[in-house]
DNA sequence: CTGTTAGCGCCTTCAG
DNA sequence: CTGAAGGCGCTAACAG
């Protein structure tokens, strides 16, 4: 029977006990700092932990405990600057609060996301950080009836779902793009779209549409391409949109991979950026100062979009009062020479 | 008791038998394929766990038969690309093989990579995948032979240690980089260094002065610069490199972020690449194309690193002989304005 | 202050 | 082909 582990053998509470002379409760106490312990109990515990480099198995304490101290995060592309940063920064405040992160990548796929979400619900996590490609919400329900989980959404939500969100300010990002090109002398204003199935795609197109209308300027069908949100996408976007009998002689890029298609459609047609064409976009990178035209973006802090959603996340779970918290990072307008204006 | 439990019924397997009209360990061989059942039986099971919405337990399921399949990874810093896309290479094939990423960021800190080893290992992982910033052999041995866990090593190892190692072509590479910048005519050239507590540090530098010596060209000590991975390292390393007197012509970069900040350094001092200082660097980029000017370099796939590593642990995961695998990843040149090369 | 007891949910011998 | 019993390692009632 035990010559089938193949630890030789597992160091177990009960093996610490056994060394210190006391019984496997009392070890655990004394090891979890729970109830009144003498000093002398206490220590002659820890004495033995130490000695048997004693390394309680989560596993059965999760068992036991029915908390994992696990979160789930899912994200469209964890290769994708922005998640991975976001991501870094959740987990900080997560490391803090002594959680661990369990990693899906939903490739950009609602499929792939209730995958993923149902795989974390069987791991039993605490909680739920995602940044949704746009699951229905019906699946979200039946998943989250299953087995409650505290969950927060961020960069994109599923509008009145989960316990809280933080999001961008895209309505204000977007504006203050479309004020600046304007400003610029722009009337004819193209945009390159994201995702139209994530929040954080439509309300970027949404708030393009406003402020265009605000200035009074009309919005042309011809003038708006995309649907995803890599340099690909924005390479055929722009090279389609250039490709109109009067191409805008400006470009709203609702992302920075987006943009860099842009720069590269310009590039391959002969177009001068910024002087054909004036370039501003969603998103600063932190090469945007490097590239040739130094990129016209706004700017926010990836990492304190992670740090805020795991903060919010944190309080569901320990609280859990079904009180929804949201919250939008604010973001600001960095001018560099993509847009038309001088060094 | 039982009203302490924050979910109201949790379906359990026992739950599903019940149902079905059989016992747990009926349901159980239903549910896992296991043993020789009637097909009725099975079909009454598999009939009863779904009308449930049975999701079986990973974590009772890991504590009984001691696998989690659950995989640890561990990076300096998850925010950048290059690991990131390796985690999303790896990902994929660890996804296929039926195993979950619980994700830790050792910080570029040796204690850091310390801790989240053993936070994985408290966890039960299967197995490790690592990218070393440079740990105590005699700490990892500790840790190893506390409780041995497949362990596969990348982008930077520990010599002797694991169960195997995915490194890229850091000889070869750098070699490339040199011989191209000795066609182009230099001889003063200068090397910016990343960390050289990571094996991708030294054995980059150790071929930058093989390389040299091997065109009879000397290294000069203050041509030498950097220490860590970072923009701002090679910002600060290229000043101080083009503050010498005798400044290089050429500037080779032992990774990208190195190089951006030798972009930045150049034009914060008006000194024109490649014209007056050409530069080549390890690590290809998407954006390296469009940076002004568009950087010459060595590029790989940063996925397939994560793949190939994954492909290698799995089989240590499943095998478990001893035997290790060391692979190395192709690395190729790609020519672009800033070594000097015209487009 | 400490020990005994009883499981968490699942899998796996061992009998039948 | 199926059921009963035991236990993975830990914690939390409940008694002393």
């Amino acid at each position: 029977l035990r010559n089938r582990l193949r630890t030789p053998h597992e160091v177990t509470l009960a093996d610490v006990a056994k060394v210190a002379g006391v019984s496997a409760s009392t070890a655990s106490r004394a090891l979890n700092g729970r109830g009144e312990l003498s000093d002398e109990t206490r220590a002659a515990v820890l004495e033995a932990a130490r000695e048997l480099q004693f390394e309680p198995s989560q596993l059965a304490r999760s068992l036991r405990t029915r908390t994992t101290f696990t979160v789930g995060f899912v994200v469209p592309d964890v290769s994708s600057p922005f998640y991975a940063t976001a991501l870094k920064g959740a987990q900080g405040r997560l490391e803090e609060a002594g959680y661990r992160v369990l990693l899906m990548d939903s490739e950009q796929d609602a499929g792939g996301e209730v995958e993923a979400l149902r795989t974390l619900i069987a791991h039993r996590v605490d909680g739920l950080l995602v940044a949704t490609v746009g699951i229905e919400r019906g699946r979200f329900d039946e998943l989250a009836s299953r087995r409650p989980t505290p969950c927060v959404f961020f960069d994109s939500e599923l509008a009145g779902r989960g316990d809280g969100s933080v999001l961008l300010d895209n309505g204000p990002g977007i504006e203050l793009l479309v004020d600046h090109l304007v400003q610029h002398g722009h009337s004819r204003i193209g945009l390159l779209v994201g995702s139209l199935r994530e929040t954080s795609g439509t309300e970027r197109r949404d708030a393009f549409n406003d402020a265009m209308r605000r200035h009074g300027l009309a919005v042309r069908r011809e003038h708006v391409s995309g649907g995803r949100w890599s340099p690909e996408a924005g390479l055929v976007a722009t090279r389609a949109i250039l490709g109109t009998p009067r191409p805008p002689t400006a470009l709203v890029s609702s992302s920075v991979e987006l943009a860099l298609g842009a720069i590269a459609a310009a590039r391959e047609l002969g177009v001068r950026v910024p002087d054909e064409l004036a370039l501003a976009t969603f998103d600063d990178a932190y090469f945007a100062e490097l590239l040739d035209p130094p990129l016209t973006a706004v700017a926010y802090d990836p990492a304190e979009v992670g740090r805020r959603a795991a903060g919010l996340l944190v309080a569901a779970m320990r609280d859990g009062d079904g009180s929804r918290r949201d919250e939008r990072i604010r973001v600001e307008l960095v001018r560099r020479r993509s847009c038309g204006c001088e060094p």
